[in-house]
DNA sequence: GTTTCTTTGTCAGGATTGTGTCAGGAAAAT
DNA sequence: ATTTTCCTGACACAATCCTGACAAAGAAAC
């Protein structure tokens, strides 16, 4: 992060869209947008590297812009990290298999809030190249391999794209629909547990690597890096 | 950027026409059409390593054009700039969508110009001169020989082709339309799986150098280095 | 602490899909 | 006209995927 990093806000409470924009100076230079169906003009105008994004918004809810983004083809790998209030649980899943990248519940700190998105930030902007994770994992989209210390794995080709979808973004959460979604590329109106399925035969072929993949309870699963 | 590059300019006021030409005289030669519709032939006639693509044309719209581009398999990964309007952001997300590379709002600086055109053109460099791997092929493009220890190999056209493609980005996959596009130029409406029965005769007149061609099942074919 | 319910891990076979291969005819080159 | 190359369609075989079932592990309720 050596530059000044650019965030957009679309959020419509102007007291809110302050607390945000004061604990991100000093990192990070803002772009606002207060409705959500200026959201999407904002982000393919200024390209931020990352979307703060209310859930609750007029015109067109957080939600609907989140899918917005992840459709526009030049803007669909830009991190998104949602603001919902407490309680909207089934508002966080939905935005999470929408290709949200993390949440915050309001009221929120401000320590949580810079944690949140310096994490985000600090990702491999979707680089093409091979991605190296610290263990000694490795996993190349443009080769299709992946290998474990040097070791190359025999992957399947589902078992391969459910690796790339999780290795894509290390810590974050993805849910079964979701990860069907990535893995085959149309729907086909699949059972949900094929993907626990798929993830024994990933796991088996990780050795003791098998470790960083999380299973989250109740929601889907993640790579701790 | 060894060589000098070629850009199509599209584009129907000719003021801007000789502004553009004038801009990146000293890296590139260029080739010219005011008409939309005259554009797709031109791009496939002349094969420029760049598109610079107005919006606002007379005889086909400047979005239509760039789908045309991109569905023409022989001209499909030519890079495409957009000019527009600064007002226009609909098309702009459109057009982005549709597949371009990038877009420059009118009016323009040459300064900005010259950097987004660099930027674009500094990609993949399809080097020349005889390729050589590590085992012992020799692959020529501008002789169109092939050969394994020294010794020549006889190769139809669509072989060649196919080889070169792989040699291209040696551990890279190819998908089975990727590989059709490169072999033959135009589009042709072919079976996948004449890919397949090409890669017979392919790998039957590699002899032991078979082996470095992979099937990656359920993707396509690659060469191990 | 125990019971009950939900969620996940695991496995084995059957269904599905992808690939190697070939032969024959169309198309192109000679 | 003859030869070469290309494409299609079919078949067999193999890899992989999906389903459904059960066991195990958590979480929640009591």
């Amino acid at each position: 992060m050596s530059a000044m990093e650019k965030i957009a806000i679309i959020e419509d409470d102007p007291g809110i869209r302050t607390v945000l924009r004061l604990a991100v100076r000093g990192f990070a230079t803002v772009c606002e947008a207060e409705r959500g169906d200026e959201a999407l003009a904002l982000v393919v105008r200024e390209r931020p590297s990352l979307v703060l994004l209310d859930l609750m918004l007029p015109g067109l809810d957080g939600l609907e812009v989140c899918r917005e983004i992840r459709r526009t083809p030049s803007v669909a790998s830009t991190p998104i990290i949602m603001l919902t209030a407490k309680s909207a649980e089934e508002d966080i899943v939905r935005g999470l298999e929408m290709g949200a990248d993390d949440y915050i519940t309001k009221p929120f700190s401000k320590a949580v809030l810079i944690a949140r998105i310096k994490a985000v930030l600090r990702r491999p902007a979707s680089a093409q190249g091979p991605v190296r994770l610290l263990s000694g994992l490795t996993v190349d989209e443009a080769s299709r391999t992946a290998a474990v210390d040097g070791h190359p794995l025999a992957l399947t080709r589902s078992e391969f794209d459910l690796l790339a979808v999780l290795v894509a973004r290390p810590g974050r959460v993805y849910t079964r629909p979701q990860i069907l979604a990535h893995v085959q590329g149309e729907e086909k109106d699949v059972t949900e547990r094929t993907v626990d399925t798929l993830m024994v035969g990933l796991r088996r072929k990780l050795g003791e690597w098998a470790a960083h993949v999380e299973t989250i309870r109740g929601i889907g699963y993640r790579l701790t890096p």
